[in-house]
RNA sequence: GCUCCUUUCGUCUAGAGGCCCAGGACAUAGCCCUCUCAAGGCUGUAACACGGGUUCGAAUCCCGUAAGGAGCGCCA
C-alpha cells in the first residue's frame, strides 16, 4: 500500500501551491488505494499561528481532500524527537557541538569571502568534551564522502556529493528538534512511501536520506513537484494568488473547478482539459508531472469555474449557490425547502452560462428575489421610453391572459405580440427586460418571464408602466 | 560564490529521432448564431532560449552558453 502525506507549515496561510502538492498527494493514494496522511508540521512556534492551522485544516474539507490518517502535530511528538535523537547521540551518529552563534557566523563569513560554499566544517564532529556556558546544538554525523542519489518519480535520479554536504544540526540549543530530522522521524515512524512536496526541497533530499539510513529505516520514493508562479511569472506572492485558500471559496470557486484547473499545472491527460473528481483519479499518476514551473493563469481558472458550474448537477450547486445568496442576504427560504432549492437549482440552469463564478451569479439573481427591483437609470432611460412602456402595458394584458406560465407559452405569446405591431422582438423584450430585471441582461426573456412568475411580472410591469408616466 | 533543478505560442500543455514548415486549451482578433448578456460553432494571429555537435534526418540525443529558480539557517 502507498502513504502519502501533505506536511504544511502554520507560517503562513495555505495557498493555492500547497493545495496542489496536497492535491497530487490526495490523487496518487485514491487510484491505488493508499493512505493520505495530513501533518502539520508547527515546530517552528514561534511564527506558527492558530489562523494558519484553521485554514489548512478547512481549506481541506472545503475542498474535498479529506485526509485518512491525521491531522498530527509535530508538537505533539517531541518527546519522540528527543528518543530518537537520543539514540543517534548514543550510537554515535550525532553529536554535541558547542559553536556559538558567532563563531558560525565568522566561519560563514570567511568561506563566502574565499568563494567557497558556506557550510558547517565539523570542528565538534570528533571531540568529546564541552564548553561551559554554551548549550550544545545536536548535529547528525553526515557521511564523508560517497555519494547520494534522489530516485525521483518527477526529476528521475539525482546525485549529491556527501562532501557538498555538512553535518546538519538535528538540535537547538534548546533541545528543541528542527525540519530536516521532524521530516525524516515522522515519515518513517508514519511509514510513508511516497514523498510528494515542492521542488524547494530537493536539495535537502540528500540529508534526509542519510538519516533514513543512520535509523535503519525504508527510505521512500520521492517526487519533488514544480512550484506555482503568479500571473507574471516572478514567485507567488500576496498581490496574485498567494491568498489563503479559503479567498476561492469566498470568490465563488467550486471546489472541483479549483482542483481541476491545479492538476492541469505541470500534469495533463491527452486533450483533456476538464476532469470530474473521478476522472482525475482513474487518470492521474504523479510520475506523470513536469519538472517546470507553471504560472497561474486566472482567466484559465474562471473558464474552468464556469465549465464546471454548467456541468455540475444543480441540485449539487444549490448549497454553493446558497451561501453566496446568503452573503448578499438574500438566501430567505421559503417555508418549503424542497420547493425553494428546486427554484434555486432551475435558476442555476438559468444564469450558469453566463456567470463564471458563483459570486457572479448570486449577484446577478437579485431580480430573483423581493417583490419590486430597482431600476437601473440608465438601462430604464434607454429602454423604458413612452412608446415602450405603453407597448408593455399592452402586453402586460397579453401575459395577464395566457392560459399557462411557461416559457415555451410566454416565448409564443412574445412573437406573435411583435409580429402583431410589425416589430423586432428586441423592440419589446428588451423593454420588458428592463423593466422585470431593473437592467439589461438576464437570461433569455421567455425563461425569465417564468421563473419570476406572474405575479411579479405583472406588478413589475405595471410599476415601469406607472413610472413618470405623463 | 558553490551545489542542485528548469527552459515548446502571452499562459497551461501535447510531443519520448522521421506521423511536426509543431497539435490542443485559456486569452486575443474576425465571422456565424441571437430578444440582452452569455454559452456554443467556425476561422485567424502566435512557440521548439541560443550556439555547436551526433545522425540520411533533431523540439526530441550529446556538449557548451544564456536566462530563471532552489538550497547552502539553532526557518519550514
Amino acid at each position: 500500500m502507498i502513504v502519502t502525506r501533505f506536511a504544511p507549515s502554520p507560517t503562513g496561510m495555505l495557498h493555492i501551491g500547497g493545495v496542489r502538492t496536497a492535491l497530487f498527494s490526495w490523487l496518487q493514494t485514491r487510484r491505488l488505494g493508499g493512505k493520505f496522511i495530513l501533518r502539520v508540521e508547527d515546530t517552528d512556534r514561534e511564527r506558527s499561528t492558530d489562523e494558519a492551522v484553521r485554514v489548512i485544516l478547512e481549506g481541506m474539507k472545503w475542498l474535498g481532500l479529506e485526509a485518512d490518517e491525521g491531522p498530527y502535530f509535530q508538537t505533539a511528538r517531541f518527546p519522540r524527537y528527543r528518543e530518537v535523537i537520543a539514540q543517534l547521540l548514543a550510537e554515535g551518529k550525532a553529536y554535541r557541538c558547542y559553536c556559538t552563534k558567532e563563531e558560525l557566523d565568522q566561519l560563514r563569513a570567511d568561506q563566502m569571502a574565499r568563494k567557497e560554499k558556506p557550510r558547517y566544517d565539523g570542528r565538534w564532529r570528533d571531540r568529546s568534551d564541552s564548553r561551559p556556558g554554551v548549550e550544545p546544538v545536536i548535529r547528525f554525523k553526515n557521511p564523508l564522502e560517497g555519494e547520494v542519489v534522489v530516485h525521483d518519480l518527477v526529476h528521475g535520479d539525482v546525485t549529491f556529493k556527501n562532501t557538498e554536504l555538512d553535518d546538519l544540526i538535528i538540535a537547538r540549543g534548546d533541545g528543541t528538534p528542527t525540519y530536516n530530522f521532524c521530516v525524516v522521524v515522522d515519515d518513517m515512524d508514519m511509514g510513508v512511501t511516497h514523498v510528494i512536496r515542492g521542488d524547494d526541497h530537493l536539495n535537502n533530499t540528500p540529508r534526509q536520506i542519510n538519516m533514513f539510513a543512520a535509523l535503519g529505516a525504508k527510505i521512500p520514493v520521492f517526487a519533488h513537484v514544480p512550484m506555482i508562479l503568479g500571473p507574471d511569472g516572478a514567485k507567488l506572492s500576496k498581490r496574485h494568488g498567494a491568498v489563503s485558500v479559503l479567498q476561492y471559496e469566498e470568490d465563488g470557486f467550486l471546489p472541483d473547478a479549483l482542483l481541476n484547473y491545479l492538476v492541469r499545472l505541470g500534469w495533463s491527460h491527452g486533450e483533456q482539459e476538464i476532469f470530474t473528481r473521478e476522472e482525475m483519479i482513474a487518470a492521474f499518476d504523479i510520475a506523470d508531472v513536469n519538472k517546470a514551473a507553471s504560472a497561474f493563469n486566472p482567466e484559465k481558472l474562471l473558464w474552468l469555474n464556469q465549465q464546471h458550474l454548467m456541468r455540475t448537477n444543480p441540485a449539487q450547486v444549490v448549497p454553493y449557490l446558497r451561501a453566496h445568496l446568503a452573503r448578499l442576504g438574500l438566501d430567505v427560504p421559503a417555508p418549503d425547502l424542497a420547493a425553494y432549492e428546486t427554484y434555486l437549482a432551475r435558476i442555476i440552469i438559468a444564469q450558469r452560462e453566463r456567470t463564471k463564478t458563483l459570486k457572479e451569479m448570486a449577484e446577478a439573481c437579485r431580480y430573483f428575489f423581493g417583490e419590486t427591483v430597482t431600476l437601473d437609470p440608465k438601462a430604464a432611460a434607454k429602454h423604458l421610453t413612452e412608446e415602450a412602456r405603453a407597448l408593455l402595458g399592452e402586453f402586460s394584458a397579453v401575459l395577464a391572459a395566457l392560459p399557462l406560465w411557461q416559457a415555451i407559452s410566454i416565448h409564443e405569446a412574445l412573437n406573435a405580440f411583435a409580429a402583431g405591431k410589425a416589430l423586432g422582438l428586441g423592440k419589446v423584450a428588451q423593454p420588458l427586460r428592463v423593466a422585470v430585471t431593473g437592467g439589461t441582461i438576464s437570461p433569455p426573456i421567455d425563461q425569465t418571464l417564468e421563473l419570476l412568475g406572474r405575479e411579479r411580472t405583472l406588478s413589475r410591469l405595471a410599476a415601469a408602466c406607472a413610472l413618470r408616466a405623463g
